[in-house]
DNA sequence: TCTGGGGTCCTAGGACCC
DNA sequence: TCTGGGGTCCTAGGACCC
């Protein structure tokens, strides 16, 4: 716990929702829904005009258009948050070397490591005004002597504020906080405290250490005391190694063939192996997941004798796990991952095994006989996705059914609402096209760069908007 | 028309080794 | 002939976070 609030903690108001706000014209001001779009879809994002009606994050999808049925509901497009976010990142590098991502819309900066320490608010205003004015977006900040603290601060401070916790006010602002607010406290371990009689940070405190490690074990019983009596000393880490890669679907209708079952396993071993690969790993304990019918969940793994990034070996060391497990009643979700991560790639070790694939060869997952994968044609025009039309220009699908599809056409520096029109699913003037930057280039940096081309290099600067049409 | 996808960390038992 | 004790690895599950 430091004496001053040097420790600082971002968070971009309702993320992805408001890129698609700041994208959208039409939609500034109105509620909007991010999301899975499929039957089994959850909300990833509301706006706050959504949220007014109930709507909020891990929702059914179904649950959230009961709520608010006028809302615009978009699926994600992550090309953009991302390369959003890597912006936000590169602004938040401008102020310390030393920051924290932890998640796309989040991170924590260590003032202290950079030399403008002397004036936290300062230095906190100056974030959210440079934010707003290259990406157009609003951004919440914490600063306190702590993680935890910079973490309810900015969450006190939404949306579009700064909140500073002062030295010496940390146990007012703690006390009467409900359990939850504390990292690590979710529904189980509220409901287990809650028997116990404790509901507050300050019950917490008062029944001590001993209590609560009785309570909830060990190391969550006394680190959660140490976090309620404000004792969180956790440095801010930079560049945490990734443990694991996964991938994982859930299907809009139970799988109930064995066959089906293999040929998804093989598809998700494949994007996993791809992913691992794009970040130049390899594994070692591969780990295959199933949720049945019932939603019981359980993962089999097994750990190779020595890490690979090979296809191949993960593909049939999936299907063996996924083999042993029973999925009479239907599978819900299947999942690949890889963990016990080691630096090197296939080629190192690998390569001159007979009978292997070349690195990058295209594997084709063996069809099932029957029933066959269903074809995805509903999924070709998605609510929210940019297309641009030979006539009209650029715009964005705003839904799509019996054989139509309407866009609407506006980009994100109009005004006010574009004009729809409707076409058919297949006119062949109408194509996909990437996401346009949200604030005008004017010779300054836009929002983004409109195509994420750099795959990952968090450090350069944002892309000119050279791929506007 | 309940319940995504990508992660992290912890626990606990058994195997195995010294 | 009454079976210690500790450390590490592996596996499975669960809670939690965004």
């Amino acid at each position: 716990m430091r004496s001053a609030p040097t420790i600082l903690h971002l968070d971009m108001d309702a993320f992805f929702a408001a890129v698609e706000q700041a994208s959208k014209p039409s939609l500034r001001g109105k509620p909007v829904v991010v999301g899975g779009l499929g039957p089994r879809g959850v909300v990833s994002t509301a706006s706050y005009e959504a949220r007014v009606h109930g709507v909020h994050s891990a929702m059914a999808m179904a649950h959230a258009r009961r709520l608010c049925p006028n809302a615009a509901y978009l699926f994600p497009r992550f090309g953009i948050y991302r390369s959003i976010s890597e912006t936000v990142m590169a602004l938040l590098g401008e102020v310390s070397p030393l920051i924290e991502p932890l998640s796309l819309d989040e991170a924590f900066v260590d003032l202290e490591a950079g030399d403008l320490a002397d004036d936290p608010r300062a230095v906190a205003e100056g974030l959210r005004a440079r934010i707003r004015a290259i990406t157009g977006l609003t951004a919440s900040v914490g600063l306190a002597g702590s993680k935890l603290l910079a973490k309810i601060a900015s969450e006190q401070a939404k949306p579009d504020g700064l909140v500073v916790v002062q030295p010496g006010t940390e146990r007012a602002l703690l006390d009467p906080l409900p359990v939850r607010t504390l990292w690590g406290v979710g529904p189980a371990t509220a409901e287990h405290l809650r028997k116990a009689g404790i509901v507050t940070v300050a019950e917490i405190v008062h029944a001590g250490e001993a209590e609560l490690v009785r309570l909830l074990g060990k190391a969550h019983g006394a680190s959660l005391h140490a976090m309620a009596a404000g004792l969180d000393n956790r440095p801010v880490v930079a560049d945490r190694d990734v443990k694991s890669i996964s991938v994982e679907d859930t299907f809009d209708s139970d799988l109930h063939d064995r066959a089906h079952v293999r040929y998804e396993i093989d598809r998700l071993a494949d994007r996993c192996v791809q992913r691992l690969r794009g970040a130049g790993r390899s594994g070692r304990t591969v780990v295959v997941k199933v949720r049945r019918y019932d939603f019981s969940t359980l993962t089999r793994s097994e750990t190779l004798r020595a890490p690979t990034d090979d296809p191949a070996v993960v593909r049939e060391t999936a299907r063996r796990l996924v083999e042993a497990v029973d999925t009479t009643g239907g599978v819900r979700l299947l999942g690949v991952g890889v963990a016990g991560l080691a630096d090197f790639t296939q080629e190192d070790l690998f390569a001159q095994h007979a009978g292997e694939q070349e690195p990058g060869e295209e594997f084709v997952p063996e069809l099932p006989a029957e029933p066959r994968p269903q074809p995805d044609r509903t999924h070709h025009w998605l609510p929210g996705q940019d297309v641009t039309h030979e006539e009209y220009g650029a715009g964005w699908v705003q839904g799509s059914g019996v054989g139509r599809v309407t866009v609407r056409f506006e980009v994100p520096t109009d005004t006010v609402p574009g004009r729809v029109r409707t076409f058919a699913v297949d006119d062949p003037a109408l194509a996909h096209t990437e996401p346009l930057p949200l604030v005008a280039a004017g010779g300054q940096s836009p929002a983004t760069s409109p195509k994420s081309r750099s795959g990952g290099g968090g450090e350069s600067e944002p892309d000119l908007g050279t791929s506007m049409p």
